[in-house]
DNA sequence: CACGCGTGGGT
DNA sequence: TACCCAAGCGT
């Protein structure tokens, strides 16, 4: 048995919704306050007074979904030049979309994102839906991105309740059901707390005060301005709330990706089927990934005859339910080489026009050099494939980087 | 409802 | 190093 992380359940039997022994009662007053000193700035909010755009608003939520503020700065950004209206991205090519979306993760999300601008722009004349539920209709929006879409953009009453937001609440009040059974919970006690006349601030200022203050670990409860009246606080373990269900292990994966370059420089891929992991984004071809594959079984997968060589070490890359360890082998063919049916030669200089999702980046950093890629918003490329003995029928654990002579 | 679905930074 | 986790959604 595995020395498994036990967490430590919380102590608090306090029912829920418990006022503070002084009686005062939890107001969305003392959090707006605090916001109206403490919010931060960030791309896509309108400043103080000025009325949010909805694209923004939409764009930005899609994209901060289980996505960190500064992963999606720079890709903000860059949608917003390339696709300035919803409009413009409507009329965009897919391949277009995908291609600015790459290194984001969560592709389904670049997708549903192109099927939701055509349909605002086909069924709502380009603008937004105003309501939760109208919003709700749409791809790639669910509760908590209408909500929060129609609390920012439209200033409706609605609880946009998220991670920040379950951690701030179930601390707030000590709720000790595990997630995410809560849910319903949480979301009851967030929308009591609205505050009718500014639905918008208040959504983004729990958010703040998630992010900043009532963070996962180590809260910084001193600057809190709901301390006072928070049960966990009161209790002294703020920080076991959330509770969660205990994760799964991810396994390790293996596979081989083949990485042909043809004498004129262009190199050998493919587009990956729609659905699923990494779907409709591009790759050098490769073998499936599975936990039993072991490298002496890679040649049998490869897309053409040619003299292959197996390459140093693995690319380790960590997914969100398994870690694949994929074997790189490498070719060059003759300048009139045919690509394989389903599959294209693409100029070196086109290679970044290609949707190639970060670990496909990687595979072929490993084999034609880091130099290969121009540095992208979320600094692809950046990662050096794990070292790892040979053919081992059951390889030692990877190790790092071992030291190249120079 | 549980699971599949990326990536990079923080600790 | 090996976790953890981040403004979730669709099925």
């Amino acid at each position: 048995m595995p020395a498994t992380q036990t967490r430590a359940e919380p102590s608090l039997e306090e029912p829920r919704n418990a006022e503070p022994a002084g009686g005062k009662p939890i107001s969305a007053a003392d959090l707006l306050t605090w916001y109206d000193r403490h919010r931060r700035a960030l791309p896509w909010r309108a400043r103080p007074g000025e009325a949010a755009d909805p694209y923004r608003v939409w764009l930005s939520e899609i994209m901060l979904q289980q996505t960190t503020v500064m992963a999606v700065k720079p890709y903000f950004e860059r949608f917003l030049t390339r696709f300035p209206t919803v409009e413009a991205l409507a009329a965009a090519p897919s391949e277009e979309v995908m291609n600015a979306w790459a290194g984001l993760g969560y592709y389904s999300r670049a997708r549903n994102l192109h099927a939701c601008a055509k349909a605002v722009v086909a069924e709502h004349g380009g603008r937004f839906p105003d309501t939760e539920d109208g919003l709700r209709a749409l791809p790639g929006i669910g509760a908590y991105t209408a909500g929060a879409i129609a609390a920012i953009a439209f200033d409706r009453v609605a609880a946009a309740v998220d991670g920040n937001v379950e951690r701030v609440m179930t601390r707030l009040h000590a709720i000790a059901e595990p997630m995410p059974k809560a849910k319903a919970a949480v979301r009851e006690a967030t929308l009591a707390l609205v505050p009718p006349d500014r639905p918008g601030d208040f959504a983004q200022a729990l958010m703040d005060l998630g992010a900043t203050i009532c963070t996962p670990k180590r809260p910084a409860c001193a600057l809190c301005p709901w301390m006072s009246l928070c049960a966990a606080r009161r209790a002294g373990e703020a920080e076991l709330y959330p509770v969660k269900a205990p994760k799964k292990t991810r396994e390790t994966r293996r596979g081989a990706a083949f990485v042909v370059e043809r004498a004129d420089g262009a190199i050998l891929l493919r587009t990956r089927a729609p659905e699923g992991l990494l779907g409709g984004m591009a790759e050098p071809p490769g073998s499936a990934w599975s936990v039993d594959w072991v490298p002496s079984q890679a040649i049998l997968d490869a897309p053409l005859d040619a003299r292959w060589k197996r390459l140093d070490g693995v690319v380790r890359h960590v997914f969100t339910h398994f870690t694949l360890e994929a074997s790189v082998l490498h070719a060059r063919v003759a300048a009139g080489t045919a690509a394989p049916d389903g599959m294209r030669f693409t100029p070196r200089e086109a290679i970044s026009q290609e949707p190639l999702p970060s670990v496909m980046k990687k595979i072929l950093a490993h084999a034609l050099g880091e130099a290969l890629f121009a540095p992208t918003p979320a600094g692809a490329g950046r990662g050096r494939a794990s070292k790892e003995p040979g053919d081992g029928e059951a390889p030692a654990p990877v190790r790092k980087r071992r030291g190249r002579a120079a």
